[in-house]
DNA sequence: GCCAACGTTGGC
DNA sequence: GCCAACGTTGGC
């Protein structure tokens, strides 16, 4: 795994039904682990890609509206998620060894809550976002890559005021 | 190793 | 609620 200096953006996706943004602000230390995540390209980017300090775009899905609703930063990069180990778990997977685990999660800490949710709607109408994976037909990846410059534009929507 | 069948995701 | 897109499974 090549080293890196340079600080990555992400975009992770939550139904607020199952985990919002504001359950992470009532958690203490507004700190949360992200598990449940069960596709191994995500997985790569909680095992080995994603470093402490990284910017993550909080996106509720399946909702309405659909929006990017805050940041959190990246506290802790990627350990096993011990939710696969608990049968109870909605997330078990009997496949996944404790001594060779399969599944990987981060922490993460709210950094801030939007004033106003930044709606897909508006992301599909900023041509900076464009080429943005969220925004592809069919993109289903929990766990997203952002650019810089997309990390930057969203950054100004949000704090440009709306007509 | 191919690929049809199936289950899930998630926008609409 | 619908269904396209996608990932996984399993028979061959």
């Amino acid at each position: 795994m090549a080293k890196r200096s340079e600080r990555q953006f992400w975009l992770f996706k939550s139904e607020p039904d199952s985990f919002s943004i504001d359950d992470l602000a009532r958690t203490p230390g507004r700190t949360t682990f992200w598990s449940g995540v069960r596709n191994y390209q995500a997985r790569n980017f909680l095992r080995d890609t994603i470093q402490v300090g990284d910017g993550v775009l909080f996106y509720h899905s399946s909702t309405d509206p659909l929006a990017i609703v805050g940041t959190a930063n990246v506290v802790k990069k990627g350990y096993p998620d011990h939710t696969a180990f608990d049968p109870k778990d909605s997330h078990y997977d009997p496949a996944s060894d404790p001594a060779e685990p399969t599944w990987y999660m981060v922490d993460i800490r709210l950094e801030k809550i939007f004033p106003k949710p930044l709606t897909r709607d508006r992301l599909q109408a900023t041509a900076a976002l464009k080429g943005m994976m969220l925004l592809k037909r069919g993109s289903r990846l929990s766990i997203q890559p952002v650019t810089a410059s997309e990390w930057a534009a969203i950054h100004k929507l949000a704090v440009v005021k709306e007509s």
